[in-house]
DNA sequence: TCTGAAAGTTTTCATCC
DNA sequence: GGATGAAAACTTTCAGA
């Protein structure tokens, strides 16, 4: 893995620098890390074939350069009580791009808004809301597609089964 | 917090049971562990005011009940080399439900298959798809969604921003 | 079920390769 | 970049309430 520095051992500083070149290891670290991030260093050394602390050097490079940006316990939506799963598909009025942005803002301020995604197409935006009860969907659906003032339409698909869930990501 | 149990001290035995009664520290710390799993059992128990030894054994409980089912590392999208992310809805042809099985194992083989969800409605399916570049998820889609026997039809939306992403699920 | 303390691990960090 | 080893911090376990 190279970092975009020049220079030997000077450059340790602490702006954080992006654009990792990932070698062999770091794809499989990372690999390793998205599956169960809850082993030692030790231990993911093994799997990767590098001592403790070379796994933990690499992990804070992936840390600094933003790449990888947290670590989360996940819950089984089939085992949280009461969870109402929906995808819901919204277009925005063609207008300014001052709506989106207002649009955008309302989504994020919701924690309830699991992922949200800006797509291409005939639809503006994908939502995944998870909320706690139809009643508690339904007040969230009113105040972001009902009560916002530029959504042109949308549609909710209700999650009968959340067959998979996650946020892997590969990186080759 | 209660399990489904009866007697006092007896029952620490191995088979997982499920149905958690959740208390209020329970709540706050399952959405600690959601924020950030990374801290140690001290801090989360400064958090939710308890020792480390009762955090541990709460984190325990939601384990074996499976409520909580992993730790992950959460890569950023933006920040990862060539992803190309897309929601695809999915219609199959109306028939035997074997089709369903057939059509979800091919889903859940391919490690790029980041969510699958089974939903009501007009489509049966949306899949959120992570590819590495335009090419492989080509390659993806048409194993997919073009050569798999019983897909009726599907349509695809690239992801232009991913404006949040992650698990997050609200427990009350 | 909790707290608090002892024992065992892991993480961190300085140093050398 | 990586390995090693010692110090600090963390996790695990258990006695006592």
């Amino acid at each position: 893995m190279e970092i975009e520095t020049s220079g030997a051992l000077t450059q340790q500083c602490c702006v954080p620098r992006h654009r990792l070149t990932l070698d062999e290891i770091d794809h499989r670290l990372l690999d390793e890390l998205q599956r169960d991030a809850s082993r030692s260093l030790r231990v993911l050394g093994e799997k990767v074939g590098l001592s403790a602390s070379a796994v933990q050097r690499r992990i804070d490079r992936y840390r600094s350069a933003k790449v990888l940006t947290r670590h989360v316990a996940v819950l089984d939506p089939r085992r949280t009580a009461d969870i109402v799963l929906a995808v819901v598909l919204i277009t925005l009025e063609r207008e300014s791009s001052g709506h989106h942005d207002a649009f955008r803002r309302r989504l994020l301020a919701v924690p309830e808004v699991q992922q949200a995604y800006d797509v291409a197409g005939e639809w503006d935006y994908v939502v995944l809301l998870a909320a706690t009860g139809m009643d508690r969907h339904n007040e969230l659906a009113n105040h972001l597609f009902n009560d916002a003032p530029n959504v042109k339409r949308y549609t909710t698909m209700f999650v009968l089964d959340p067959l998979r869930t996650g946020t892997y990501l590969p990186t080759r």
